[in-house]
RNA sequence: GGCCCGUUCGUCUAGUGGUUAGGACAUCUGGUUUUCAUCCAGGCAACAGGAGUUCGAUUCUCCUACGGGCUACCA
């Protein structure tokens, strides 16, 4: 068996696209079967190669893989001349001039031959239905006088869509055609083409389009970003296709799929009939399920940040934030206090964890931690706690304000943690550099 | 307008001719905690409406409402 996908590359690849194709490579691949790509760009206006490109990278990124070579419609010209050719001498295709729609079917007997002035309309059964079995729909049937003679061959020669669908399905022996259930009204269009040219018709299946977050249609105008994007924010294409996958598609309860068990139970599981809204919450928590999943120098390898390395202060900065980053790019902001000094404080903050006594308390804090003989974590929340309780203050008088110091943020892991890891050095460094920050300040007041 | 498709918690969904209608995200509450998170426990919350079939309908049928799509010399 086999299936396709079949984008106009008339923008970036958007979310309700890669939904799509992942269903029609996912059906594929649970059947054991292939997926072509087939680009339609039989439209030259809007048609551009950098976006065929985008649509490719976006493909590569999110680990669909499609089988055989790239199918592109703008190289099947003469292929469908041919086929109209065919369909004009059997009698199922007409020329027409038609500047009145409600004259068009005047010319189906007419045998006009073709000129600049003249289109070629498919002539579609007048009596009877046009019914097929949806995949996940079920069955759908149309009476045929709501279909029209679309024209299948533009005045330049060229040929339009549902023709070179037909064509091409052919030709590439589709068996199962799996695309959006923007699509069931050419279905019939089609599958008369099919019948005219006495083809086997394949079988079809509609999944449901994606709404966006205010329910309404997801579409590139309409807040749909693009794979891409959803790459610049950080977001692991194994998350991405998880969630798409659970979007309109379900196997009781279960939420989490490897690409393994994605084709080994794609069969197994049912496609939803109703067109689902796109939650970027839930994307987040499967983002943030794959992320804990990855070991450290898999995650260093996917952050991909310069002052991040294989070094072992990386490793243990690293696994120092994780706990609250949820996209990769969330280690940008929570990893910088690790590699770069604070400049400047937030003054809300200042205001809020210090008051007039904290200099005092920070300084004693300091000749503690510069005589303390060892340096970790347990160490050094020792030496917090015994000034805190000399001191009669709480944790936070002193943990708050050291944490402002080290980080600039009130964001940040245990503090004594983030005191071990920045080392001896760095820590009281800082302390000296934020105790002249706040005599600065009391001058000022 | 015509035709086609759809409708279970706010969202994604499971499910069945008889269930306390289940799970996940979000949210709320509590716990852990030196901040922010994480993590753990618990709570709130749904079968669009109306007929019909039936001993019984969320489940089957029809109608209505609402939502979406198509109706191009776009794909």
């Amino acid at each position: 068996m086999k299936t396709r996908f079949a984008p106009s590359p008339t923008g970036y690849l958007h979310i309700g696209g890669a939904r799509t194709a992942l269903f029609a490579w996912l059906f594929a691949k649970s059947l054991k079967g292939d997926c072509l790509l087939r680009i339609e760009d039989t439209d030259k206006e809007r048609s551009k190669a950098e976006y065929t490109q985008e649509i490719i990278n976006s493909f590569k990124w999110l680990g669909v893989e499609f089988d055989a070579e790239i199918v592109y419609q703008s190289n099947n010209a003469t292929r469908y001349r041919e086929v109209v050719e065919s369909l004009l001498a059997n009698n199922t295709a007409y020329v027409c001039k038609g500047e009145d729609p409600e004259k068009d079917k005047e010319y189906r007997d007419l045998k006009l031959s073709k000129d600049e002035d003249t289109v070629i309309r498919f002539k579609m059964p007048e009596t009877g239905s046009t019914a097929f079995e949806d995949l996940v729909k079920g069955k759908i049937e149309v009476s045929n006088d709501q279909l029209d003679d679309f024209i299948i061959e533009r005045s330049d020669g060229s040929a339009t869509y549902n023709f070179c669908v037909v064509v091409d399905d052919i030709d590439s022996e589709i068996s199962h055609v799996i695309r959006g259930d923007d699509h069931i009204n050419n279905t019939f269009k089609q599958i008369n083409v099919f019948k005219a040219l006495n083809q086997i018709i394949p079988q079809y299946g509609h999944v449901p389009m994606i709404l966006g977050e205010d329910g309404k249609r997801l579409s590139k105008r309409h807040g749909a970003l693009g794979v891409q994007e959803y790459e610049a924010l950080g977001i692991l294409p194994e998350a991405l296709k998880n969630y798409l996958l659970r979007l309109g598609w379900a196997k009781g309860d279960t939420e989490i799929f490897s690409d393994k068990e994605m084709t080994a139970s794609f069969q197994d599981g049912v496609m939803n009939k109703s067109p689902a809204t796109f939650s970027m919450d839930k994307l987040l928590w499967f983002n943030k399920h794959y992320l804990d999943q990855m070991n450290t120098e898999e995650l260093i390898q996917k952050i991909n940040l310069n002052h991040i390395d294989k070094s072992e202060y990386s490793k243990m900065v690293i696994n120092a934030v994780r706990d609250r980053c949820e996209t990769l790019n969330d280690f940008s902001t929570q990893t910088d206090y690790f590699f770069n000094e604070p400049e400047i404080y937030d003054q809300k903050l200042i205001k809020k964890h210090c008051s007039d006594a904290t200099s005092g308390y920070l300084n004693k804090l300091k000749s503690s931690l510069v005589d303390k003989d060892s340096w970790n974590q347990s160490a050094i929340k020792e030496v917090i706690d015994r000034i805190a309780s000399d001191l009669e203050v709480g944790f936070g008088k002193i943990g708050l304000p050291l944490r402002l110091a080290l980080t600039a943020s009130t964001n940040s892991p245990s503090i004594d943690l983030v005191c071990e890891i920045l080392g001896r050095e760095e820590t009281i460094k800082r302390l000296d550099s934020f105790l002249l920050f706040l005599n600065d300040q009391e001058k000022d007041l």
